[in-house]
DNA sequence: GCACAACCGGGAGCATAGTTCCGCTTATAG
DNA sequence: CTATAAGCGGAACTATGCTCCCGGTTGTGC
């Protein structure tokens, strides 16, 4: 499957590799997509042209980088199937994904602005979705989430509590505040349905197919502006 | 006050300058702050010299529109204000800025990534935020709001839901449920306490100016992150 | 109707940021 | 130790998009 059998690549390159991604990683995170490859390449020691070596686009970069947290997300999913409380198990998930959102800038916006899963995270992405699915529908048998909701109904709130908690930036009692307002309103007690139906991931990616266009990796290059409705 | 009135300005200028103001505002709103000066000039009927020669910079040209955002926005807290019922002022109000916010993407945008108000709005911000603080606290009063919501909390939280309606689109209905969730979770029949104390304006903006350019450090503090309400 | 200057269009100029290329360095095999 | 080529740095190149400018047009006052 790979070439590493011929020629198993000179140790050297392979650290400076792994260098980089830690240092996108990094300055994805705090910074956001706007990060120049030249900042990562300094953070990391590296020139450039080693940075642009390893992967031929800044996208493939970003790409790469968030498959590692697509990861590590899917690796929280499975830690919370393992709860046998499927109330907990669906409620701690909920608040690590909205935790690791905030403490990885770059995912929110991703998932604010664009919608497709990057390279060959489709596996895990798939995974994941399963994953998320079978939360929530353990979480509703076992009455600790209203019925009305779907999986990708998930997923939307999700960018918006990372969206959230991305402004509250470090502050980690305010995210708590924002989580808890959006739990609050997931509980079942609650009298008000819900117009629509459940989202499933389908609709979703229909959705979001048709409403695109627009999407692009590389956003807003703009420094600053507005500020919101207060 | 102004020179209107020693020089009013040809006619078919300010006439031009109006088809971009409202070109602008189009493309922003459908398309997000990536808009090229040249699609709005195109968009408007004129060359990009008229759209820069009535607008120094496309920045200044943002601002412009975002002011009008703002005060169309003003002016719905205004309604809102004038309904007898608080509850139903205030979730009619916050009802409308999702809306709002989903028809204007940019609005959304900027409340996701920046920060920093432009243009002489302020006077129009300070009215807003005014107009908020009375809103939440008489729908406090008419126990139709939890009481350990502050009115910069919701700036926040408007912030999150308009960035979930902005996913959603022009669907209307996704966008509905969104808003309801959270107005669920706004209830004041809640179980669940919200940790740390309402969020006033000047606290808001106290964050908002220190975690800017002081890109969250955030380092792996403790593994477990939020905690389930119970 | 005429003169003046405000306004217009769009191309040239400039800044930014990603990508490519090339001569030098250095790990690795024999 | 030497030969070889993988890997390195960073300057040059390219592409994109905002801003400025100039020659022509057109509204406006007389």
């Amino acid at each position: 499957m790979t070439g590493a059998v011929t020629r198993p690549m000179r140790a050297d390159g392979r650290r400076n590799r792994q260098r980089v991604l830690e240092a996108a990683a990094a300055l994805l995170a705090e910074r956001g997509l706007k990060v120049q490859i030249e900042e990562i390449a300094q953070r990391a020691g590296v020139g450039v042209g080693t940075v642009c070596r390893n992967f031929s686009t800044k996208e493939a970069l970003i790409d790469t980088v968030l498959a590692g947290m697509c990861e590590e997300m899917l690796e929280q999913a499975r830690v919370a199937q393992a709860d046998p409380d499927a109330g907990h198990a669906f409620t701690s998930f909920v608040a690590n994904v909205a935790d690791f959102q905030a403490r990885h800038r770059v995912l929110a916006e991703e998932m604010a602005t664009t919608v497709d899963m990057p390279t060959g995270a489709v596996k895990i992405k798939r995974a994941l979705r399963h994953a998320v699915e079978d939360l929530v529908a353990r979480a509703q048998d076992a009455g600790a989430l209203r019925a009305d909701i779907g999986p990708a109904d998930l997923a939307m709130l999700f960018a918006g509590i990372g969206h959230a908690a991305a402004l509250a930036g470090v502050d980690s009692v305010l995210r708590q505040r924002y989580l808890t307002v959006v739990l609050d309103g997931l509980r079942p007690i609650h009298p008000t349905p819900l117009p629509g139906i459940p989202l499933g991931f389908e609709e979703l990616d229909r959705l979001r197919a048709r409403g695109r266009r627009t999407a692009a990796r590389v956003g807003g290059h703009r420094g600053d502006a507005l500020e919101g409705p207060t």
